[in-house]
DNA sequence: AAATGTACCAACCGCTCGTGG
DNA sequence: GCCACGAGCGGTTGGTACATT
């Protein structure tokens, strides 16, 4: 059976969109709106265009107020920031940069900002980091804290907010997990994959085969990286690791080396 | 100058979520 | 509570421009 199809796709014109359908659909819409219906809008002004079509293309091109050309450096570090705190949820990510949409940021950073950061990584394939392990084959029993539910950061029993959804700083969660020092109470740290800052540490995981958690005080091994503020100190301490030797390995990351000694992960 | 590779971006696809009947 | 439908979202594709060999 499967899903309906939205339009009858055998009828309806693709590709790029000439002046004369996007004159159409813009003056349609400045006049009357979508009316809270784009699946019935194009047969209204006599676009053969499937209505998603039509939404895509207002809301990434023909809308008023929309920035063209080139990102800057501080929308650059906006969008990594929040990358590593919220992962690829574009349209948040887009809502905290006026004049870009979703589809602009996630191009860009696919195509730019991911090289950019995770660029670094392919220089040294020679000392690769360790396979990823899947949640069910990490170790729990060295986890030094947990991610728990949206939004809160778990620390021995303490929970302490990070951000809600609507309520996103534009540079932000980093600072607030420095905060969270490290404690010695185990914990299921895979529990969290949907926490906000998941795909943070999924990135780490790829970098260095391991999940850090960072502590005041500590030399900076990310300054500079992602835009985050020279002035942060991360660290080192180990949450899982990803094997488990038998008193010390080294592992090399995209811009510092691991050393994992004795359930502990430090940088050189 | 031609061939090939790379970067960029518009647009499509299919899934999930929210809502109304 | 269930179902159907539209909206919204993120992942992916394909075309084109530009760079390199």
């Amino acid at each position: 059976m499967g899903r309906a199809p939205c339009c009858d796709k055998a009828n309806v014109k693709k590709g790029p969109w000439s002046p004369e359908e996007d004159s159409k659909l813009k003056s349609y819409i400045e006049q009357n709106g979508t009316g809270g219906n784009w699946i019935a809008l194009p047969q209204k002004i006599g676009l053969k265009r499937c209505g998603k079509s039509c939404r895509l293309r207002w809301l990434n091109y023909l809308r008023p107020n929309l920035k063209h050309g080139g990102f800057s450096e501080e929308e650059d570090n906006i969008i990594c920031s929040l990358y590593v705190s919220i992962g690829s949820r574009w349209s948040v990510i887009a809502s905290q940069l006026p004049g870009r949409t979703d589809n602009d940021i996630k191009n860009y950073w696919n195509t730019r900002l991911k090289k950019k950061v995770l660029g670094k990584q392919r220089r040294d394939n020679n000392r690769r980091a360790p396979k990823r392990l899947e949640p069910a084959e990490i170790p729990v029993q060295n986890a030094a804290f947990s991610v728990s539910n949206v939004g809160h950061v778990v620390t021995g029993g303490e929970s302490t907010p990070i951000f809600s959804g609507d309520s996103i700083p534009p540079l932000l969660a980093i600072n607030e997990v420095s905060l969270m020092a490290a404690s010695a109470q185990p914990a299921p740290f895979f529990e969290t994959q949907q926490a906000p800052l998941g795909s943070f540490f999924t990135e780490l995981d790829h970098m260095f085969g391991c999940s850090l958690e960072k502590v005041e005080g500590m030399e900076d091994p990310f300054s500079g990286f992602l835009g985050v503020p020279e002035t942060l100190n991360w660290s080192s301490a180990l949450m899982c690791p990803p094997m488990a030797p038998a008193s010390s390995t080294s592992y090399q990351g995209s811009m510092l080396q691991c050393v994992y000694n004795q359930g502990q992960m430090h940088f050189d």
